[in-house]
DNA sequence: ACATAATATGTCAGAAATGACATATTTTCA
DNA sequence: TGAAAATATGTCATTTCTGACATATTATGT
């Protein structure tokens, strides 16, 4: 893990901590947030490509703009549960979302 | 959706409701169940592979015996982001679990 | 059958995620 | 440039999830 990627990370808001913690970062704790922000883009790539904004997506899924835009900023306090959801919303099949956590 | 996968999902606690309710679940909710239900598959199978007690998957991840029990169960108040840390704890990787999805 | 281990079920206080809202910032386009 | 649309950021009350615990039920081995 370089520091250009901690960087990129800590300034989506995740706690990574000091530079020694960082280094303790698990690789299964690791495997999650990378999981997250696969998910992230994903969503994002698949709204935009739907020609939908944030507002509408939200609507359809009776959420709100700014838990989309958290959603798609890959804000460390939103579920994957919740990124599931709005994929599944937008239509993307269990295999594709298969697919893009791999 | 037939009356026999019905009654194995309200077993486990999904409250579906009525058959009509149950006949009005979208098909995005009905992936979303799947989906969680394919993951406490998987988290078992693995954990049982891996000869390890519901107590000592606990340890190691620093949950309880309960919670493992009810994530194995598929409980609906188990959330995908913790059958997801749990399986990362077991060693699965992203590829696997994009796999197990799908 | 009996003890012991493993798993399941119910409950709850505390922690985390949620939708909603206000508002700031950025993008788009005439 | 400037107005309008889209997106981002911050906050908060409510809802949902969590680990922990007690206890019930079921499996395992002798």
């Amino acid at each position: 893990m370089n520091k250009a990627k901690q960087t990129k990370l800590e300034k989506k808001g995740w706690k990574l901590g000091t530079a020694d913690e960082f280094l303790n970062l698990s690789a299964d704790e690791l495997a999650y947030i990378e999981l997250k922000l696969a998910l992230s883009d994903k969503l994002k790539a698949k709204r935009v490509s739907k020609k939908l904004t944030q507002a509408e997506l939200a609507r359809i899924m009776k959420s709100s703009q700014s838990r989309v835009a958290k959603m798609e900023a890959g804000d460390p306090a939103v579920s994957i549960d919740l990124l599931i959801k709005s994929l599944l919303a937008l239509g993307v099949s269990k295999k594709e979302l298969g697919r893009s956590i791999s």
